[in-house]
DNA sequence: AAACCGGGGAA
DNA sequence: TTCCCAGGTTT
């Protein structure tokens, strides 16, 4: 849940959910729809349904017991490198090197004298954090927390707080003068009128309804929820139906669809 | 390497 | 408005 959505955020949901399925088996044995449903508004609804597919995979292949080693939870569905290593270190106590997007700045600040890091994780930043955590497991989850909890409460992307900051006296990018970002402008992901907006609007008018809807009825609420109007809302619902069929985020049911049963 | 995939809250 | 968030998958 917490891939690219804020903790913060996520929480409530997570309590709800786990009292919901406390165990694999439990979320593995539920329906699609109804785990998207329960996902309610975090976003990347996939991320439900991969979630749901790992509850399945490790009901098969490990006895309904989450795995420990970075290896079985790299090959679970939605697992990345970053979600393997932290699992491994945070849940299971073993060493691994946790990149998320906090450590990401810490270390291009601390170690490279840069202000952000690049949009895109490289090979030789993994290289230098994993150089960084310390060899014994234990000492390595501690060092992996520690980071990353410094770049989400005070090596902050906006307004970091240098002052209470345990690094300053050995930042490289304060060292430097904390020189502004010089990498291309961040471009902002489009929003309004693209097919993520209207695949998310889709999504939520099928989560509110437990009974099929028809077309008709969702290119109204596209256009009255979106202002999306005329032949190009048609054609754009059209493709963000089956690009979500195509998902398994959706089914068709004759001329109605629904979150899958 | 680049594109695609949501949504909300803070600045 | 813009920015940014405990990323993953596909091409």
């Amino acid at each position: 849940m917490s891939q690219q959505t804020p903790v913060a955020r996520v929480e409530p949901v997570w309590r709800t959910w786990l009292e919901r399925w406390p165990t694999p088996a439990d979320l593995a044995a539920e329906s699609p729809g109804e785990v998207v449903r329960a996902w309610g508004r975090l976003g990347y609804p996939r991320r439900a349904l991969r979630l749901r597919d790992a509850a399945v995979a490790v009901v098969e292949r490990h006895a309904g017991e989450v795995p420990a080693d970075e290896e079985s939870l790299r090959a679970l569905p939605g697992v990345g490198a970053y979600t393997a290593a932290a699992v491994a270190a945070f849940a299971f106590g073993r060493r691994s090197v946790v990149v998320d997007t906090n450590v990401r700045r810490v270390l291009a600040r601390a170690v490279e004298g840069r202000a952000l890091p690049s949009p895109a994780l490289t090979a030789a930043e993994s290289r230098l954090a994993a150089t960084l955590v310390p060899e014994d497991p234990e000492r390595a989850a501690l060092w992996n927390v520690a980071v990353m909890e410094l770049g989400a409460l005070v090596c902050r992307a906006r307004g970091p707080e240098c002052d209470r900051c345990p690094l300053l006296d050995r930042c490289a990018w304060v060292a430097a003068g904390s020189p502004p970002d010089d990498g291309p402008a961040r471009r902002g992901q489009a929003w309004h009128g693209t097919d993520r907006q209207v695949r998310g609007a889709l999504v939520q008018a099928l989560r509110e309804q437990a009974d099929p809807v028809p077309r008709p009825e969702l290119e109204r609420t596209v256009t009255s929820r979106l202002g999306i109007v005329g032949a190009p809302a048609v054609e754009q619902v059209d493709r963000c139906l089956a690009s979500l069929v195509e998902d398994g985020l959706v089914e068709p049911v004759e001329d109605a669809f629904r979150l899958p049963a």
